[in-house]
DNA sequence: CGTGGATCAATTGTCGGACAATCATACGAT
DNA sequence: ATCGTATGATTGTCCGACAATTGATCCACG
């Protein structure tokens, strides 16, 4: 027998309403597509009022559970956006004071599994969007801006080839958080924009051949040049993330 | 020259109050702890109502860009929780219908490394968490509930020895989704808890020996002990998790 | 001088109502 | 059937208000 009290939570009622409508959308009785009751609806049925409504609407908004179609105004159930969920990661991240080595440390761990499980999951379609990641890379990386992006997309199509979206979500954050500093590096290092397009390429044969170790061991080679070009670069490492 | 337009962003005033106050969070012109401008200031600054000000308030809660202190009221800005952050990864997992063998398999490439790692980094400190977490598992499992999570948290302990902060964070969400599905599985095994305690204990032992090897290879075990207990327990792992 | 309590101002949570702009829908003209 | 139009519904934003609770200040007291 416990002597001492739960510490007692008195919640707003915005949060209240906030999780009670989150509960109904995650146990599948407000489907996805489904269009929300209107405000005032929402506001009689809890017995609030319309602002303390709209205050909740705004934490399942941030969190993806809801969102309009583009052009609408009608909210509407929705499973959130995996950019977007891992834009909120990111940001913790950043608040963390997350340094690069920290990020590249996760990169090494998960990128390379991640190829593997592409060469023996993929399919024809998954192959061709690795091409042509690679090719826009090779293709368009002038630009220092383009070319990270490019560079960034083609991780996110090998993730796509895995068909696993657990893996695809919990790489999206690493990415966002590669690019503003790969966008540093890869201008200071001459080699590494051709570094970068023959690892791509290697690792589309790889793919292409469902040759699981090969492409394990190229995406291996590919995580470490970036730490090599922070190198040669002489960027420290250990600097916190902008 | 592109001839198309660039699709012109009509954002509500509440989003743009809200993504001006992050920006001023992220970039430290707002510290941490710091607290924030009353509403009604920060209504006269931007030049909105109050109520749009606190519509945007919501969002940067949810965010946990802002919090307050237990039993205040005034928001201070804080940096977002690790355990929240996750809980909104692991709700827009559950919204894409993941199944456990898709968060199986993301265990499998991101635990044996961290385990790796946490040998090789960790400190005595850390190891005494590692210890304490796993002597939590073997004297109290008994009740379903506390043995899931006590296996959970000895994850979680791993995961902290890294030090990497990126690490723990992705590694959360996955917990936090195998948890309801072990506890199904984890009764239906006769040997599942022993199975467990050994691993841990075996894995404790490497990191105190800072083994990193021997870490990933147990951790490996371990991982593959969960998907076998789903074969033995009859579950189909292409289930999505509820 | 520090401590504790009492007082007052500040702040938040919630409410009610209001209005313009915009979107959804139904209807009628072509 | 398609298109444009009128009407109603819904959202975004504003205003003002009030109770409850907290933060801050000050004073008495040991």
């Amino acid at each position: 027998m416990s002597v001492e009290f739960d510490q007692l939570l008195l919640e707003p009622a915005y949060r209240k309403v906030a999780t009670a409508i989150a509960e109904r959308i995650l146990d599948r009785r407000l489907r996805e597509g489904e269009r929300l009751p209107p405000e005032m609806e929402l506001a009689r049925q809890f017995g609030v009022n319309r602002s303390t409504v709209r205050e909740a609407l705004r934490e399942l908004e941030s969190n993806g559970l809801v969102s309009r179609r583009p052009g609408s105004k009608l909210m509407s159930v929705s499973r959130p956006q995996p950019g977007a969920v891992a834009e909120g990661v990111s940001r913790a991240l950043v608040m963390h004071d997350v340094t690069f080595l920290e990020v590249w440390e996760a990169l090494t761990m998960l990128e390379p599994p991640i190829a593997e499980a592409a060469a023996r999951a993929r399919t024809a379609a998954d192959l061709a969007q690795c091409l042509e990641a690679a090719e826009r890379f090779s293709s368009d990386n002038e630009a220092t801006e383009r070319a990270v992006l490019h560079a960034a997309d083609f991780f996110r199509s090998v993730g796509r080839a895995t068909h696993n979206q657990v893996l695809m979500l919990a790489q999206e954050p690493l990415l966002q958080l590669l690019v503003p500093s790969l966008q540093v590096m890869i201008d200071q290092v001459q080699q590494a924009r051709a570094r970068i397009a023959v690892a791509q390429h290697r690792i589309c044969e790889a793919i292409k051949a469902r040759d699981g170790q090969e492409a394990r061991n190229w995406m291996t080679k590919h995580i470490r040049d970036f730490r090599k070009g922070y190198e040669l670069a002489r960027i420290d490492p250990s600097l916190r993330i902008a």
